[in-house]
DNA sequence: GCCGTTTTCGGCCCGACTGTTTTCAGTCG
């Protein structure tokens, strides 16, 4: 038991609770124990003690917290889980579908799953239900259908080009003065739902009315004054929630769609202490009827004597319990200085060596370490120790060619299934730098594929565990990995770990980054695994992730001058 | 269920839009 898993069951309680009917304020106050519990760190000692220190956890939720600490579960949740069928929570997925909606489904027509519900749309008898009619029946079987097709959250890199494009048509308007980017996506979160849009405009109905005829457009949504809402297809189908406010008002509607939902309760929740109101066109004193409109986000939080809070943190992940020294000065991609895995035509690459560099030495960079695969991952042809050899006097040619450049000697060397490494000490110890990772057995026991990757990590050449959790976005879960136990070793070798920009990996994700750093204090690497030039230009989406996990320049080992990185990377051989 | 230098009762973050209604509930963000 920890407390993220008892955070997990309030969650799950309050989910059903809502479900039954109960009172919202209760359910609320269920999920906000269940987030103070995720937020806070305090030990399960503490937590088994005095729960009711917690703010938002009072008598009831300390109760739920003993009981879930001293027998692994929680009497009202099993209860619950007997009373209403498995299948009702998945029909909140539905657009239009929510907790009061599905409950009077269930309680006058038994419905208690997606199938059921399809059936009972196809027969016409929901229609007969008060507060339901045809439309909403029309709109439920699409939702069906949607939800049964198509993928439910994009990956950012895919949403962003998609935001840009769009944007962009906005900005040429003559009626618009300003357009920005809002939600998940300029909080950089690794998948996005939908794509929100504030815009600054005069005229909002000669926007809405270019948006909604857009070519792309597959379906209007929702049309008003205030706000738009499509689908649309460029490349891929995806909702576009647009909101049009004067320009004055900009900036505190920009903040409120940018988000989180959490951040922004935490805001107004802020502002009532002064009495005042918040809400997406600024904020107002009720007693003396004023209103202020912002300039910048900086003078939001200033007005709410908040230090500034960068989009990516906006989570209620701690920021508003950190004074304005207290808060990260993130990372930023000026901040970084060279990429330590990538492959070549050595291996599965399709870049030279020399053309790595050159690109690398283009975007800004330092230095680069070329890290090609090693001999049992023979699908991307990795290197023998003899390639590594002849590659190393490759690398040398290249670095007495380039100025102010370094070209690192390094590999991205297998854990075989069996725990051992696929090269001894005698050649590790000749490259600059040693890359360990998993590509084989991703299916073992927790146990065994912990071990395989603490073993790694007791090995002095070894410096960087890449990828470690080995999951891919919207297609591989990751490995059944004891994640505290890697942390904890990281912590005893000094093993750096690192953050893999591919989009589709993002791996150690956010949260994984903010808990190394506060509670290991350990160290770690960016990197683009690119196998091509442009492959550098990911880079983008692993400093988000990166700040999106509270890491500043000093926590990452690209941001280090060369000279300091080498300093670290022999100090694991003595 | 939680919380309190306006409160131990009565609030709890706020507004837009849709679809159902004939003044509003539910959903969404």
């Amino acid at each position: 038991m920890n407390t993220k898993k008892v955070a997990l069951m309030l969650l799950e309680l309050a989910n059903l609770m809502e479900l039954r009917g109960d009172n919202p304020f209760k359910v609320n106050a269920y999920r906000r124990a269940a987030r103070a519990l995720e937020n806070s760190r305090v030990s399960l000692e503490v937590l088994r003690e005095r729960p009711e220190e917690l703010a938002g956890v009072g008598k009831g939720t300390a109760a739920a917290i003993r009981e879930i600490l001293e027998t692994g579960e929680l009497e009202q949740l099993k209860q619950l889980k007997e009373e209403l069928p498995a299948g009702l929570p998945s029909l909140l997925e539905i657009p239009g579908l929510g907790p009061k909606s599905i409950h009077a489904l269930y309680r006058e027509l038994k419905i208690t799953n997606l199938d059921e519900l399809e059936e009972a749309v196809k027969e016409g008898r929901i229609r007969n239900l008060a507060g339901f009619g045809e439309k909403k029946e029309k709109n439920m079987l699409e939702g069906i259908r949607n939800y049964r097709e198509r993928p439910r959250h994009h990956l950012l890199v895919h949403a962003l080009p998609i935001a840009e494009k769009i944007l962009k048509r906005l900005q040429e308007l003559p009626e618009v003065s300003r357009a920005e980017t809002a939600g998940s996506l300029r909080r950089m979160k690794e998948t996005v739902k939908d794509i929100d849009l504030v815009v600054a405009t005069e005229a909002p109905s000669a926007v809405a009315k270019v948006l909604t005829e857009m070519p792309e457009v597959t379906k209007v949504v929702a049309s008003g004054e205030k706000k738009v809402s499509l689908l649309i297809d460029l490349g891929l189908e995806i909702q576009v929630d647009v909101r049009l406010v004067a320009p004055s008002q900009f900036i505190s509607t920009l903040h409120h769609f940018t988000g989180s939902k959490e951040h922004n309760v935490r805001i107004r929740q802020r502002a009532k202490e002064f009495g005042w109101k918040v809400s997406e066109y600024g904020i107002c004193d009720p007693a003396k009827g004023e209103d202020f409109a912002f300039r910048e986000e900086k003078e939001l939080y200033e007005k709410l004597q908040l230090p500034y809070v960068a989009p990516e943190i906006r989570e209620d992940r701690g920021e508003f319990e950190r004074t304005a020294d207290e808060l990260p000065r993130l990372i930023r991609l000026e901040d970084y200085r060279g990429d330590l895995h990538m492959h070549t035509r050595w291996s599965d690459g399709t870049g030279s060596i020399k053309e790595m560099a050159l690109a690398a030495q283009k975007r800004g960079y330092r230095y680069i370490a070329v890290t090609d695969h090693s001999q049992s991952l023979r699908v991307a042809g990795g290197l023998t120790a003899e390639d590594l050899k002849r590659q190393r006097e490759e690398i040398e040619a290249v670095n007495e060619e380039m100025k102010d450049f370094t070209v690192l000697a390094g590999v991205e060397m297998d854990i075989l299934p069996d725990g051992r490494l696929d090269f001894s000490d005698e050649v590790l110890k000749e490259l600059d730098l040693v890359i360990a990772s998993i590509h084989s057995s991703f299916q073992q026991d927790e146990e065994t594929i912990t071990r395989r990757v603490l073993n790694a990590m007791e090995n002095p050449y070894v410096h960087i565990i890449a990828h470690p959790t080995g999951r891919l976005i919207n297609r591989r879960g990751p490995y059944a990995l004891h994640l505290d136990r890697v942390f904890q070793k990281a912590k005893e070798t000094g093993t750096i770990l690192e953050l893999n920009s591919h989009p589709y990996r993002l791996d150690l994700n956010d949260i994984y980054l903010k808990k190394g750093k506060e509670e290991y204090g350990l160290t770690f690497s960016i990197n683009t695994d690119a196998h091509a030039p442009e492959g550098f230009d990911f880079i983008n989406m692993g400093v988000a992730t990166a700040r999106r996990g509270w890491l500043e320049p000093a926590d990452v080992i690209n941001t280090w001058p060369l000279d300091q990185l080498l300093e670290r990377l022999n100090g694991n051989h003595s």
